[in-house]
DNA sequence: TCTGGGGTCCTAGGACCC
DNA sequence: TCTGGGGTCCTAGGACCC
């Protein structure tokens, strides 16, 4: 530790989910394809050939629908089951080089490559690449640095330009300079469209310019700290470590935007009973209890005129991942905040102050049977894993048919890695 | 009548990420 | 008509305490 400076590699998967379908259909190679958010809401991922048609991120299917049409762009709906083990399979060939991976996001690995000879970095980027390809048929960009967010602009010119073969390491100084200059503000890691702004109206039009910022106090006034670290990463002094093991979890949310808006306080509250459920189930997965329930409603928030959001807060007498006993507070927190006469267009609900499930204090007056409870659980999440989930639930979730609000996807395809009904016919 | 200052904790909101 | 979901961190301001 601290004897060799550091080395980043950024692994990341180019239009990670169009790649997906793309493994498992061949024929979309080179056609325009994207991939819809929830509900078939908004272009979440693009091909290449649907970003040279204009397709922005997120742009609503329903205002994109004329350009579909004309150019025959191939429309999906996610398939998180599929994008998933795709993702797995990503990181398991990345570890086939190296233990030194933090897996940053379900398409980015950033690894460290500190103990790596440097005459040799960018072809051993490039074995890297072609295995992930050969292996597991995604095509990858990397960049190569001293801090990650360097890395990330080497791997962002690494995907845009030709040139590069898809591997761009940025050690090399005069190479490193040209490529700041030629980075966007809006283009680095940790730049939103707000600091975007704010930089822009101040003549910081690109990293190289960020970088050479000699006015520290007046970044730190609107940018915080963290815009101070991201001007160090700039100058190649790493602020942000390597996470090999991710840190617990603070949080867990389930929420869901409903396709048709939903009036009356039983639709909603066989929503939340849903959300409740399969928020319990990852509280379960993770072996941790929940300290705190958040229940929160509300309109569309492109809809003009009234509005109405609001978020109820639990605290649980004991920490639990009771699925049943969530629900009872859950069904408490929702009625203090429902009001008649709204649309609601979204619901949902948040787990806070998550601890390790062998560390519970229980009360004195707990007269709840925690041992009887945690066996129902258990016996409940197998039988759902084994036949199938959704097998057994809580009736206060609603029948299948029953629930107006439940999501759409009408261009998902197969999951073809997950499930053994669905596999690839040849 | 004159009425301090420092510390902690919590929360909401803003900014960012993919 | 139709507009995703799940996270993190930081900061400012209020409540409270001594």
């Amino acid at each position: 530790m601290g004897l060799v400076s550091p080395l980043f590699a950024l692994v990341d998967c180019n239009n990670f989910y169009v790649s997906c379908e793309r493994v498992f259909n061949p024929r979309l190679e080179g056609k325009p394809v994207i991939v819809l958010s929830n509900n078939d809401g908004c272009a979440v991922a693009r091909s290449n050939e649907a970003k040279a048609l204009g397709i922005k991120m997120g742009a609503p299917l329903f205002k994109i629908r004329d350009r579909v049409k004309t150019h025959g762009i191939q429309v999906y709906s996610s398939n998180y089951a599929l994008y998933g083990d795709m993702s797995q399979r990503v990181m398991k060939t990345i570890l086939n080089f190296t233990p030194d991976i933090e897996i940053y996001s379900i398409d980015e690995a950033f690894l460290d490559l500190s103990h790596l000879s440097r005459c040799d970095i960018t072809a051993y980027g490039r074995r890297i690449k072609a295995t992930i390809k050969k292996w597991t048929g995604i095509p990858v960009s990397i960049g190569i640095a001293k801090t990650k967010t360097l890395a990330k602009i080497a791997g962002g010119i690494a995907k845009k330009s030709q040139k590069t073969g898809g591997v761009l390491d940025l050690t090399i100084s005069p190479c490193l300079d040209r490529s700041l200059a030629l980075t966007d503000v809006k283009d680095i890691w940790g730049v939103g469209p707000a600091y975007s702004r704010f930089l822009k109206e101040n003549n910081i039009n690109n990293a190289l310019q960020l970088r050479n910022v000699n006015n520290n106090t007046f970044i730190k006034k609107k940018m915080g700290v963290p815009g101070l670290r991201l001007i160090q990463e700039l100058q190649g002094i790493s602020c942000y470590p390597l996470e090999i093991s991710p840190p617990p979890k603070k949080g867990i949310t389930v929420s869901r935007t409903f396709k048709h808006p939903v009036e009356t306080l039983s639709e909603v509250e066989k929503a939340i009973a849903t959300f409740i459920s399969m928020g319990a189930k990852k509280l379960r997965k993770e072996r941790s209890v929940a300290g705190v329930l958040m229940v929160f409603i509300m309109t569309s928030r492109f809809r003009k005129g009234h509005q109405y959001y609001n978020m109820g807060t639990i605290r649980l007498p004991v920490p639990t991942s009771d699925t049943s006993e969530l629900m009872k507070y859950a069904g408490k927190g929702l009625r203090k905040i429902f009001r008649k006469g709204y649309n609601y267009k979204k619901a949902g609900i948040i787990y806070k102050e998550l601890r390790p499930e062998n560390q519970i204090q229980t009360v004195f007056f707990d007269c709840k049977d925690r041992n009887r409870s945690v066996k129902l659980m258990q016996t409940l999440d197998e039988i759902n894993e084994k036949i199938g989930p959704g097998t057994l639930k809580y009736a206060s979730a609603g029948l299948i048919n029953d629930r107006q609000w439940q999501p759409v996807s009408n261009y998902r395809s197969r999951s073809y890695t997950t499930n053994w009904d669905q596999l690839l016919e040849i």
